[in-house]
DNA sequence: ATATAAAATTAGGCTAACCTAAAAATACTT
DNA sequence: AAGTATTTTTAGGTTAGCCTAATTTTATAT
């Protein structure tokens, strides 16, 4: 069986690499989980044992395919628990990550496989981010951020690249949902800034730093 | 905040308590946590200092009041999970009861709040136990086992004393559930037997065990 | 290539929640 | 009321997961 704490290491690890790809520092882990350094080594150390990462030393660790495969899991079970709670429960996308934080440990595959028809197996939680499916596969998809189209595109948003709260209440205070065409308009060369059209109704105006943030699919 | 284990003990504490009154001893709990005597005593003294309980020193503890609002809120929890496990998601309900022992756990206001409202506010869980409000209370009831009743009652389970997973299949079994009505026929003097129509249809036999563990209310 | 800075590891310690074995307190039996 | 049995507590110890401070390793800059 695995804690709580290596479920929390599975997780960060394979988030960090995600994000930065090849192995994941001691440091970079030590940052994400808020503890120390020292913590990290030891707790690999431990976790390497049990054969959950691949551990070379002072280099970082990577996942094995068990590491990997339950890491997978959790981030199923947080996806699902977070369509749960906005699609049936009526939180907004904002609220409901330290909730599903705490979720996601329970360990109950039945529970999931039923919580996953129960809300008819969805393919993406409420910030658009995909579902692995039971057997640790994610679909493959075609989104970028807004900011690499040039003007004159029309896409569909899909997702946010940014998951902080102030992000996610900037998009709901100017009406941005997922599932919204956006029509690229004009983009400013000096900064960035784009000119959109909003389902073929609203123009707005958006920062560099939130087309950047923006997950979208061509139409 | 109170870990894992506080919680843990506090429900201990008031389900002893329910179930034999006054104080709670040491060997009681060690046997229902499945933790040694020495644990117990060790644990229950920090609780004291916490003011969870009330210690008197090898006689016992008892939950102040701080310590049985909290253990009925995790009974809240437990139950309000119950009742999702069952009417949402499709299990069982001799299936539940390790899923919502985790989910009783998560700790979030509003979620449970939110949860209670989704199910309809529900007075009961799967095994007609009463699911006191957000404020502690639980309502009144008038049931009482069908053992104590006399030849020619009419009645109604509202629930059942015994949670096994063998009592709740044999119900199941025998196609008795919550709401039915039942009428009490004849009584076997020597055995104390119950001879009962079950919702006006099915004649059935009853052992003094199961009758002594179906709860009624009087019709 | 060497000096310095940054990152990682080692060493030694802490706390929560458990344990066993021994001692003390309480309860039971006659 | 005394002696035995049971329950509870005390004493001392373990493990998981964390810590700080010191040391070692790796990276960076001249």
């Amino acid at each position: 069986m695995t804690s709580l704490a290596e479920e929390n290491y599975l997780k960060a690890i394979y988030k960090l690499h995600e994000k930065n790809g090849g192995m994941v520092s001691t440091s970079a882990l030590a940052e994400t989980l808020e503890v120390s350094a020292a913590s990290v080594t030891d707790f690999i150390k431990k976790m390497a044992v049990k054969k959950l990462v691949a551990y070379e030393k002072s280099r970082g660790v990577r996942l094995t395919d068990t590491g990997k495969f339950i890491a997978i899991s959790i981030i199923r079970k947080h996806r699902l628990w977070e369509v749960w709670l906005v699609s049936k429960l009526g939180f907004k996308w904002d609220e409901v990550h330290d909730i599903a934080e705490q979720l996601e440990h329970v360990t109950s595959e039945e529970l999931i496989e039923n919580l996953d028809k129960h809300l008819g197996y969805p393919k993406a939680d409420p910030h658009g981010d995909l579902i692995p499916d039971a057997r640790g596969r994610f679909a493959k998809t075609s989104s970028k951020p807004l900011l690499e189209y040039p003007a004159g595109s029309k896409v569909k948003l899909t997702g946010v690249e940014n998951h902080s709260n102030s992000f996610l209440q900037y998009l709901t205070k100017n009406q941005l949902s997922l599932g919204d065409e956006i029509m690229v308009e004009a983009i400013e060369e000096f900064d960035e800034t784009f000119h959109v059209k909003i389902n073929k109704k609203h123009q707005k105006l958006l920062s560099r730093e939130v087309v950047k943030n923006l997950l979208v699919v061509p139409l």
